[in-house]
RNA sequence: AGCGGGAUGGGAUAGCCAGGAGAUUCCGCCGGGCUCAUAACCCGGAGAUCGGUAGUUCAAAUCUACCUCCCGCUACCA
């Protein structure tokens, strides 16, 4: 092991990915936020100083075309997320240090003194790279603006990702055959110049660096494709107006500064007509953008800044933590290690994130002259009754719902961080939800603890007196919990974290079970005093270790101990310090929660997903209804430029046109546009899948004569062999019929 | 079809990266105990040749190759 075990001298930092300000939370995301603040907790326990910070991720092209959905600018979009996470997490106990985010002046000024610092270094230059634009609506089309065809596999890919086919990361001007995912227009490359970062030339110390990261597997091993194949150089902006300027020498902060406000109220007021990505100006000028991805690692940095800012630098110094020694330069892209004089940090991201947080980050922070990070700890996703969560069938189980259920945040924290490892996904139900908590949490924690000090309560009215200690056995115990949890924490386990202090507590009711002492107390009131005392510690003991878990549950028991200061702010030596000799009746920690209840949940989650699932549909519906009425309004405006190409008559030829009767008509399972459909066109039945499943009634469909591609080639969709192609016009597939009574199979010409 | 993740007693999971006692924990099942405790708790038991095949090794759930099956994401106007 290349590094220290914690806890460290050092400083340590946990950071957690940061949401993206544009949509709700689910218990998905959850799992990341507990997972930070588990292990942050914990490393707290183990007496390393540790900063828990995140923030929202503010920029980005989904932002700025969601906030013109709403006609509102993408600040004020993005501000209003930010405000619900800021509230949300610690109603989870998920309590950052700091919580800011990237559009806040903190990150935008040490991202343009980041980026400043590669420019000045060299390691940044400067390429004119075709980069799509609609020549209609005059804009520059980057990301998910634009889509088209994946150069490297042939899908359909958005314009940065090639998100179905092969999941490569897409550079500017690489798409295929672009369109504007805004007006569908088809888009051109039009030359622009763009800042790249030059990830290759650091190739050599990624190498290094990814083999001796810690934190999950999954972090280590995704991007070694990678770090081991051919690096590219990294395009780092973008044609935009939202998002942090690139920072030109010749430009002052302020006037930036003015520039951004400028663009908000531009954008505010010219939202109607739907744009957002930088207009070219009439000089040329260029204005561009960093790239989102730039300044949302930076907030990690800003974010701890901010921290340092309130706590003083006496207590918690920045600095020291990510800049450490600074790389000369001329080493920095040398695969030599450097001095480890930072701080600890320690990323906690969703394995989605995986690549930005292993090459691009690291590269950043390594040529600009800051800290690398100690370890990435990549989560799983959570599925729902075994399938993923899709938020846009509302198929989720949400943050707020969970909380207007009244259940405590902690028994969700402890499902989510113990029900498998952290880079496994988890499933979530309410039937194993409610398994895990009236058998683990209230059946071992809360009833040891409960039986014990009720016991030591009303016998002794707290840990009994005059018992010399704890005894020898029970003290290994206690210790062998503690030593597994710092090992735990070592191996970025947040589960055996948890497990460490259920295992004591089952270890505790096995001793109170062994010994008996509601049959000693009369007898041999000695023994007794012992036993309840041995047990009182071990409770003690397990507020200490549950203490990340279960913040909340730990805090109450700490008071049912009687105890002084905060649970929250004790080391581990904690848990074997002697117990107060007073307290008063303890309470429950844990509720179980009854089949009832579990039914009617279940109940509630199916109703609602089916509900948003027809939701849905009539959405979409409503959807095409509008766009029907636009087309008739918008007249000839929105159509497809006619095709200059001329074919010859020959090739017309070569279409085989028949007209077709349709038999049958049904949907394809699974697919929401797609009906397979037998036509019969005259000299054989043919099986066609046609995109028109939410755009018909099907069964209307039947009977009724259309216009076939006869000569089609074959194609599978989902699945079905379609064997030909059924002619229908435009957006809402009105289907092409005949006039008179042609017979099936005729041919059309 | 592409990418990713899996396959361990009835169900769910750990272990595999750093091979070595026929294997973890939870739920369920069977039998017993206890009554301090939120019908909680404790003890004992049945039950897996660790997906298949072939290798490497003194030794493989753990390493290598191939295969099968499952799941997730994608697949959509042919």
């Amino acid at each position: 092991m290349s590094h220290e075990d914690f806890p460290t001298e050092q400083h340590a930092v946990v950071t957690c990915g940061l949401p993206y300000a544009n949509g709700d939370l689910h218990v998905g995301h959850l799992r990341t936020y507990v997972g930070g603040d588990v292990f942050a907790r914990a490393l707290r326990k183990l007496g390393q100083r540790t900063a828990f910070v995140s923030g929202s991720d503010m920029h980005g092209t989904p932002v700025a075309v969601n906030a013109e959905k709403e006609g509102v600018d993408p600040e004020t979009f993005a501000l209003r997320w930010h405000e619900k996470y800021e509230e949300t997490f610690p109603r989870f106990r998920v309590e950052f240090d700091n919580y800011g985010h990237t559009h806040d002046e903190t990150n935008a000024e040490l991202t343009r003194e980041i980026v400043r610092t590669l420019d000045e270094r060299g390691y940044v230059y400067e390429k004119d790279i075709m980069v799509a634009y609609d020549p209609e609506e005059d804009q520059y089309l980057p990301d998910r603006y634009v889509e088209g065809t994946c150069p490297y596999c042939g899908a359909k890919a958005r314009g940065d990702e090639c998100d179905e086919g092969c999941q490569r990361h897409l550079e500017p001007g690489e798409v295929v055959d672009p369109v504007s995912t805004i007006t569908g227009n088809p888009a051109e490359y039009r030359e622009r110049t763009h800042k790249f970062f030059r990830v290759s030339e650091l190739q050599e110390y990624l190498q290094g660096f990814i083999d001796r990261l810690e934190g999950t597997a999954n972090a280590r091993n995704q991007p070694r494709e990678w770090i081991e194949g051919e690096l590219q150089d990294w395009c780092i902006t973008r044609d935009m107006d939202w998002g942090i300027d690139y920072p030109e020498g010749s430009v002052a902060p302020e006037e930036q500064r003015d520039g951004d406000g400028d663009s908000a109220e531009r954008s505010s007021a010219d939202h109607s007509s739907g744009r957002s990505p930088r207009e070219e100006t009439v000089d040329g000028e260029d204005d561009l953008v960093l790239y989102v991805w730039v300044d949302a690692p930076i907030e990690y940095v800003s974010s701890t800044k901010q921290y340092t800012e309130r706590v003083g630098s006496d207590v918690y110094d920045w600095e020291a933590v990510w800049k450490g020694e600074d790389v000369s330069e001329s080493d920095a892209d040398s695969g030599a290690r450097p001095t480890p004089s930072g701080g600890e940090i320690v990323h906690v991201i969703g394995r989605d994130i995986i690549q930005h947080h292993t090459v691009f980050w690291p590269a950043m922070l390594r040529a600009a002259g800051y800290n690398e990070p100690r370890a990435v700890m990549a989560s799983g996703f959570v599925t729902l009754g075994g399938k993923g969560f899709s938020t846009s069938r509302n198929r989720a189980v949400w943050a707020d719902e969970y909380l207007d259920e009244g259940f405590d945040p902690d028994l969700l924290r402890y499902y989510i961080a113990t029900n498998g490892g952290f880079q496994q996904d988890v499933d979530f139900s309410w039937e194993k939800f409610q398994e895990r908590v009236n058998g683990e949490l209230v059946g071992t924690v809360g009833n040891f603890v409960y039986r014990s000090l009720l016991f030591a309560h009303r016998n002794y009215e707290g840990a009994p007196a005059g018992v010399e200690g704890v005894s020898d056995g029970v003290r290994e115990r206690i210790e062998g919990a503690v030593a597994d949890f710092g090992e735990a924490v070592n191996d970025y386990s947040v589960r055996e974290a948890g497990g460490a202090a259920v295992r004591l507590a089952q270890f505790g009711n096995e001793y109170i079970q062994r010994n008996e002492p509601w049959k000693l107390v009369d007898d041999e009131p000695e023994a007794a005093a012992r036993v309840i005392y041995d047990c009182v510690q071990i409770a003690k003991a397990v507020a200490v270790l549950f203490e990340p878990i279960a913040p909340g549950a730990c805090e109450r028991l700490w008071e049912d101990l009687n105890e002084d200061g905060s649970v929250h702010e004790v080391g581990l030596d904690a848990a074997l310090e002697p117990p107060a000799e007073r307290f008063d009746e303890p309470t429950e920690l844990f509720e179980k929660i009854p089949d009832e209840r579990v039914e009617e949940l279940n109940e509630k989650l199916e109703a609602r997903v089916a509900e948003a699932t027809a939701a849905d549909e009539e959405g979409d519906e409503a959807e095409d209804a509008e766009a029907t009425a636009n087309d008739e309004e918008a007249g000839t405006d929105d159509l497809e430029p006619l095709a200059d190409q001329r074919i010859s008559f020959e090739e017309f030829q070569a279409l085989d046109l028949r007209v077709g009767e349709i038999l049958d008509a049904e949907g394809i399972e699974g697919a929401d546009k797609l009906a397979k459909l037998t036509v019969d066109i005259g000299l054989e039945e043919r099986q066609i899948v046609a995109g028109i499943k939410q755009l018909h009634d099907l069964d209307e469909l039947v009977g009724e004569r259309v216009i076939v591609v006869a000569n089609l080639e074959r194609a599978e969709l989902f699945g079905v062999e379609s064997n030909g192609m059924l002619l229908a016009a435009g957006e809402q597939a009105d289907v092409l019929t005949t006039r008179g009574d042609a017979v099936p199979g005729t041919k059309v010409r």
